[in-house]
DNA sequence: CCGTTTTCTTAACTTAGATCAATAAAAATC
DNA sequence: GATTTTTATTGATCTAAGTTAAGAAAACGG
C-alpha cells in the first residue's frame, strides 16, 4: 500500500491514506449504515488531489466528471456572465460538492470551481459512482439521500432569492452560514447575493447605523 | 375491485382504475425499467383525489405527507410572505410534485398547493414511499433519479434568478415553459419572476416596442 | 519593512422596479 | 347580456441597487 502523499502522476493525484478518509467516513455515516466491506468498495474508488490556492478544480465547458469531497480548504463556484464572474456558491471542508446539473445530465458545465486556499479533495468519477450504485444497494440509497439533502438546500436558497431582499438575504446568510463571513472576501459574498460590492457596502452601513 | 370514480370517503379519495394510472406508468418508465410485479407493488400504494378549482391540496403549517402525480389539471405553489401571496412555482399534468423540503425533512411546510382548474392527483404517502424504497431496489433507484432530476431543475431556476434580469427571465420562461403562458394569469407569472404585476406589464410593453 | 495589489468604502448620478392610484379590458356569475 | 369580479395597463412618484470614479484600508510579496 502506498503511503500518504505519494504522487501517482505529476498532476497531484495521490492514493488517500486511512486518515485522509476519516472525515468522509464520518460524513457518510450521517446518511447510511454500512459495514467494512461496503465502505471499502466505495472508498477504493476514490482519488485524492491537491488544489493550490487560486486554481480551478474544474472549468466551464467540460462535462463535470466527478463528485468531490473537500478534505481540506474551501472553494468558490462561479460562472462567467457577460464577461463578469458571478459567484454562485461556496463549499467548505467536510462537504461534498460537484456541478450536479452537469454531472447528472452529462452536459458541459457552466461553472468554475476555484480553491480559495490551498485545498485537498477526494474525487469519485461519474463512471465509478454509477458502478457503485449498481453493485451495492446501500450506495444507491446513499445516492438518493445525498441528492435529496442537496435538493433541500438548493430549494431553500431558491426561496430566499425569491422572497427576500438582498438586505434580508445578507442577514439570513450571517445566521445560517457564519463560516462564509470568516473566510470569504466580501465582494464574493456580494456577488453570491446577486448585488454589486458597492451595494453590499451600503447595506452594511445602513444596518450598522440602524443598530445604534 | 372498485371501479373508477367510486368515492371511499367524502373527501374525494378514490381508488384509481388502470386508465387512471396510464400517465403515471409512462412517466415512471422514462426513469427505470420494471416488471408488472414491481409496478403493481408501487401503484397499489396510490390513492386518487379530486381537487376542485381554487382549493388547496395542501396548506402551510402542516408537514407535507405526500408526493402527488398530476393526472389532470395544473397547480400553483405559493407562500405567504408579509401577508402577500408569492407564487413559487407551477405544476402541470403528467408531472410529480410535492413540497420536497417538507416531505423530506418532516418539517412544517411553508407552501400552499392550489389547483388552478378542476384537477385530479394520484397520491403516495411518505410512509408508503419509504416502505416502497426498502422493499424493491428498483424504486430506490427511481427515488434517486427523481430527486436528481428535480434537483437539476431547481438548480437551473436558481441560476436564472442569480444571473438574469427579470426581463431576461421572462424571455427565458417563454422559451423553456411555454405552457405557463397558455394557462396561468399574468400576475402569477410576475410573482414567479419576483416582480410586481405592473412591472411585468411594463417589461412586456418594452419588449413589444423594441421588436418594432 | 516598503511598495504593490487587492479589497472595501464613499460620493454623485442613473436606472429599473416598487408603490400608489386610476382606468381599461377580460372573465366569471347570475 | 348585464353586472360583478378579476386581471391587465398606464401614469406619477419614490427607492434601492447599478454605474462610474476616486480614495482608504487591508493583505500580500519581496
Amino acid at each position: 500500500m502506498l503511503t500518504k502523499g505519494v504522487s501517482l502522476l505529476f498532476i497531484g493525484v495521490v492514493i488517500p491514506s486511512p486518515e485522509d478518509l476519516a472525515k468522509l467516513k464520518e460524513y457518510i455515516s450521517r446518511f447510511v449504515s454500512f459495514n467494512d466491506e461496503q465502505l471499502n468498495a466505495f472508498l477504493q474508488t476514490m482519488e485524492m488531489k491537491r488544489v493550490p490556492k487560486g486554481t480551478c478544480l474544474m472549468e466551464a465547458g467540460q462535462v463535470c466528471d466527478y463528485v468531490a469531497f473537500i478534505n481540506k480548504g474551501h472553494f468558490r463556484t462561479f460562472c462567467i456572465i457577460n464577461q463578469e464572474e458571478v459567484t454562485y456558491n461556496f463549499s467548505f471542508e467536510g462537504n461534498f460538492y460537484t456541478d450536479y446539473p452537469s454531472f447528472l445530465t452529462r452536459q458541459p458545465s457552466l461553472e468554475y470551481h476555484q480553491a480559495l486556499v490551498d485545498s485537498e479533495v477526494l474525487l469519485v468519477s461519474y463512471e465509478k459512482m454509477q458502478r457503485t450504485y449498481q453493485q451495492m444497494p446501500v450506495w444507491e440509497k446513499f445516492g438518493r439521500l445525498i441528492a435529496e439533502f442537496i435538493l433541500v438546500r438548493i430549494a431553500e436558497r431558491n426561496r430566499a432569492m425569491l422572497f427576500l431582499s438582498p438586505e434580508e438575504q445578507y442577514l439570513n446568510l450571517m445566521k445560517s452560514r457564519p463560516k462564509v463571513f470568516e473566510k470569504i472576501p466580501q465582494h464574493y459574498i456580494a456577488s453570491y447575493l446577486g448585488i454589486q460590492p458597492e451595494s453590499l457596502s451600503r447595506i452594511r452601513k445602513r444596518l450598522s447605523e440602524s443598530k445604534k
